[in-house]
DNA sequence: CACGGTATGTCAGACTCCTGACATGAGTCA
DNA sequence: TGACTCATGTCAGGAGTCTGACATACCGTG
């Protein structure tokens, strides 16, 4: 290791450590989910349906933090390899809900205590309090930069697709 | 607004909340770097020029959390673009330093009072104490990942290549 | 009932970034 | 000096995601 150290000292950017943390623990989650055969996306969307079974592709895309677009392609993945069941029509609307199958929860389960694990080692060196403290100050930043983001709506939906899909 | 709220109550979770900010933060830095043509890494690799010129692509990958491959690909687009100059052959082992032009300062300027603005946005609820605090947490998390990931190197150098590049 | 606004599911093309691999240069140690 | 290790720059291929576009279904208002 005769490395310089090449560390950046933008340690001043409460942004930057933002991104730190959160490239840190994406990587983090990558390496316990890569040997089980599965990306971020792939877990969230297996954990969202375990908590709300029945949420709809736009529903899951907005919880996953990706597109309507790259949602619906992974849930036709998960559908093509049984993990997750969709009905063939609409019941109401055009809205498919989506239930993970025996074997999608199995598969689940695995990834879940691999990623709790590492939710674990991110807060071993931190108090209960830490961890209250740290929740609320990231849900202020949430809220200051989406309350003026949009125009205000002032709603909290976690909308990712912020210009497309145009009246035309 | 007749939708049904489709909010995710994962509210009990901090790494959930962390992606959800970093995120929120992403998109926020998104929508004001659009107009200016430049996307979050290409900033990024920008900013990091401006506080330390000479930076090689290696260091600038790291600084900006991707892979030196595709840091390459952004160099040589800013390279062609006048954004940046790098020497055609290394004065010492294989490093090329990079630096800005005058051309990439002044596109640096607009980027980098934009994305000051998002962060202060972000930051406005939160007193100094506060700030400091969540600095202060956000570095244990990110020391917890990595004390433990690569095998317990206890660096805080960024790593992003967690695995590839084995000499086989 | 007709109409505009909003939300959804889906297809297609393009793009970004990553994984994998290779060659080269520098430092370390025997 | 030679072997080994580490870091870098670079090329090729592929997986994941996004932008753009279209058709359809609900809800409110007039």
């Amino acid at each position: 290791m005769s490395q310089k150290r090449s560390g950046i000292e933008l340690d001043t950017s409460l942004g930057y450590l933002l991104k730190e943390a959160s490239t840190a623990l994406r990587l983090a989650m990558e390496e316990v989910l890569r040997p089980l055969g599965m990306t971020v996306t792939h877990y969230s969307c297996l954990e969202l349906l375990a908590q709300r079974p029945g949420m709809s592709n736009s529903e899951l895309a907005r919880g996953a933090f990706v597109t309507r677009q790259s949602m619906n392609v992974l849930l036709q993945a998960l559908e093509r390899d049984g993990h997750v069941t969709r009905p063939a029509e609409a019941a109401v609307g055009k809205v498919l809900p989506a239930r993970l199958t025996p074997r999608g929860r199995e598969s689940l389960r695995e990834a879940s205590a691999a990623v709790r694990a590492v939710e674990s080692r991110m807060l071993g060196g931190m108090s209960d309090g830490e961890q209250a403290e740290a929740f609320r100050l990231l849900q202020g930043m949430i809220r200051s930069l989406r309350d003026d983001s949009d125009g205000g709506h002032g709603s909290d939906g976690s909308d990712q697709s912020h210009g497309s899909d145009r009246k035309g």
